[in-house]
DNA sequence: GAGATATCGTTAGCACAGCTAACGATCTCG
DNA sequence: CGAGATCGTTAGCTGTGCTAACGATATCTC
């Protein structure tokens, strides 16, 4: 797959084969996670949703399905969806009566908490077998996994 | 959103909020990537069950349902629909007539591999900036990630 | 060997999620 | 005030997820 120096185990730190690992463990991660979700009773788009609404703050409905990368009419059904379970409602602005705010209730909180706690909770037990030294090592490669993130999200939306 | 300790920078590495950060941040990346799947024409679970058989080789039905975490009547119209687009082919298993093998074609192949690199050139080009240090740093940080993933799966799964 | 049982994949039928097109309501600007 | 833009919804399509039920094949038991 990715070529090596003849004889030498160490690797040079290749970005490519490092964003591609990355890549692939950020796959199996989730993959391995999203089992958990089905505790909650709501579906991985209800729950994505939600859980921008929790801990963003209110946001209008066309603003939530930007950032979910969805369509109007598809948040139309999720927030319906969400509503009907009684975990976000919908408010009207009075600025602008065109809008309309979308905000957590309590239980849409609640519900939010318990089932990323399920998600975290797995993978903690995992990252608690890692010694000291691991652990910093691994803190360090998060930050700069952020780092990452960070830059990319700045190069890649120029509008829209 | 991690609390600090006053005047110093570096944490002390708490598990939870470990797995939390890392947690986030895989999802961050996932969904940041996801718009560039749009080109290769495909779903996600197609393109999921795709990149399953063509990086592990040609599998039965029932077994690529369990891959995906997915139940067989699913992954039976998952297939038809790669099958359609010529991406994979159903073969006879002579040992067994109930089974059905998956293989990839190779335009499957091509096609995978075209997404694949789409996805992580993006993700690769914010690798780039990062210092030989920072390299080796992030390196060793997916490398401790993956030795994670795999206490996670080793603890999961007892049977099914 | 013959019948009971198990396994594999498919079909049928339901709910939800994604899209585009079209529309009503509202805001903004000339 | 009227023209155009923006926001959210409705209508109608495809794809994805499920359970239930079924036909075909293997396997186990007597």
């Amino acid at each position: 797959m990715t070529r090596r120096a003849p004889g030498k185990i160490a690797k040079k730190a290749d970005p490519k084969a490092l964003a591609d690992a990355l890549h692939s463990a950020a796959i199996h991660l989730l993959r391995t996670l999203r089992k958990e979700d089905d505790a909650s009773g709501l579906s991985a788009p209800r729950l994505s949703a939600l859980s921008v609404v929790v801990f963003g703050g209110p946001i209008t409905l066309g603003r939530l399905a930007r950032t979910e990368q969805v369509r109007p009419p598809t948040m139309t059904r999720i927030v319906t969806g969400l509503e009907r379970a009684g975990l976000v409602k919908r408010v009207g602005v009075a600025d602008d009566r065109r809008l309309t705010r979308i905000e957590a209730t309590a239980k849409g909180q609640r519900v939010l908490a318990a089932g990323r706690a399920r998600r975290v909770a797995l993978l903690t037990e995992s990252v608690r077998l890692l010694g000291d030294r691991e652990l910093a090592e691994l803190g360090r490669g998060v930050q700069l996994f952020n780092d990452v993130l960070a830059s990319m999200t700045a190069r890649l939306p120029p509008g829209k």
